[in-house]
DNA sequence: TCTGGGGTCCTAGGACCC
DNA sequence: TCTGGGGTCCTAGGACCC
């Protein structure tokens, strides 16, 4: 069984921590520069207060009621979170932290399963001042419907969906919307044909499944029949590309303001990459104009894409090469309001990437390979090669074990090897 | 006046090669 | 010279999540 763990309106709940005299109270927690609401405790809800809604519309509301409203405070979040996921993770054979406030738990061997997590739960509240809910089924997707269920339905936190039968009535009564993997562009064409429930989505062919929802909805609905399709995540993974973005306070409207700005998310991408002792050989630098805002002098948006020969956490490199890429797609006619850097392609700190070029034929013979990869080791410097034979790639991949991992891009294949 | 920030995965379609 | 089929790789864009 799969038991999954949900911090309750979770930003609010952490500036409670620190103010218990607003427990009952309304609270609610904004976006970077106060932008919009990204949380509310469940008296917030209560009074109207949608998610992601902008906060000057919702300024009278606010007024009106006497909602305390905070700005975000992340490091604070992260900390609370750090603690919560440390005690789960104490008490269960396995986790695997999915967001911020959410972890899946693996619930093998765990008898009385409900009481277990009855516990677990005033555990947390205990020692953190978190409250949590806690749902458990025989996959991720039915211990997200169990969840929400815990959370409206349950006064104890906690939801078990062990019965088949039991299981599809309640489906009967979720919304599709409501599904994890059912957005607004499904929900709508779900609507459309006629399902409104979980349950009529469990009743529809997997042909038609795969067709108009694509293979992670097949396995969504899977999941939701009782068959685990989506396995537990164990242990940490490398991030897979990296980003930093913001909406500015004030709109930005010269080359140099625009810059400073990228030149502040580039490093703070290249710091995150050398925490996680990673190096990225792809940035992507973004710049935008207010979408919000009609004919406003313009709207523009525009993004680069840099291919560095060496994977790189260097702050100075990475900054430069952002600057350069700004240069050619910078309009001095627009009024900026947005920008940020993505770093991708990571590979591990430790490994190098280098790339080969070669102009002979003969180089597709393994041992002129390895002759060059010594010469490199030797600290030859960096050659480039280009493969133009079909047939090498082949060779290449049946080799993949020696000089893995290695993968290819249009221009060059590239090879990555102990440094 | 004022509309978040950070991720993952999948697919369709184009370029290119033989 | 023209055409078609089979294949790979890459990219942009779209969907979703919190």
């Amino acid at each position: 069984m799969i038991a999954l763990a949900d911090c309750n309106n979770f930003y609010a709940s952490c500036e409670r921590v620190f103010r218990p005299n607003l427990n009952d109270k309304p609270v609610v927690v904004l976006s970077n520069n106060d932008g919009c609401v990204i949380a509310r405790s469940n008296e917030a809800k209560v009074l109207g207060i949608k998610m992601g809604e902008p906060a000057f519309k919702s300024r009278d509301i606010f007024d009106r009621n006497g909602i305390h409203v905070f700005s975000t405070n992340f490091a604070l979040y992260g900390d609370f979170s750090n603690r919560v996921m440390s005690i789960l993770s104490d008490s269960v054979p396995s986790i695997e932290i999915y967001s911020i406030d959410e972890a899946f738990m693996n619930f093998r061997g765990i008898p009385n399963q409900e009481e277990f997590a009855i516990e677990l739960r005033k555990k947390i509240l205990q020692w953190t001042g978190i409250p949590i809910s806690i749902g458990i089924a025989p996959s991720k997707t039915l211990s997200k419907v169990a969840n929400s269920i815990a959370k409206k339905k349950r006064k104890n936190g906690v939801c078990i969906l062990m019965d088949k039968h039991e299981t599809l009535e309640y489906l009967k009564l979720f919304p599709v919307s409501n599904l994890w993997g059912v957005g607004r562009k499904f929900s709508k064409m779900l609507e459309k044909n006629g399902i409104h429930n979980a349950y009529e989505l469990t009743q529809k062919s997997d042909n038609w499944l795969q067709k108009y929802m694509s293979i992670v909805g097949l396995k969504m609905v899977k999941e939701l029949r009782g068959e685990s399709c989506f396995d537990m995540v164990n242990g940490w993974s490398r991030k897979k590309s990296i980003m930093t973005s913001r909406t500015f306070g004030h709109e930005i409207d010269n080359f140099k303001g625009l810059a400073q700005a990228l030149s502040t998310y580039a490093s703070m991408c290249a710091a995150k990459l050398r925490k996680e002792k990673s190096c990225a050989k792809s940035i992507h630098i973004m710049i935008f104009t207010n979408p919000f805002k009609q004919n406003y002098r313009m709207n523009y948006k525009a993004s680069k894409t840099i291919i560095l020969d060496t994977p790189t956490n260097d702050g100075l490199e990475i900054v430069s090469r952002c600057i350069d890429a700004l240069r050619s797609i910078y309009r001095p006619d627009c009024i900026y309001k947005r920008a940020g850097v993505i770093v991708s392609d990571i590979v591990p700190q430790s490994q190098v990437q280098l790339t080969f070029f070669h102009q002979h034929a003969d180089i597709e013979k393994r041992h002129h390979l390895m002759a060059a990869v010594d010469k490199l080791n030797d600290g030859f410097g960096r050659m480039k090669v280009r493969f133009a034979i079909n047939g090498f790639e082949k060779k290449w991949h049946l080799r993949q074990e020696k000089l893995s991992p290695c993968y290819t891009t249009r221009m060059s294949d590239l090879l990555r090897i102990k440094y």
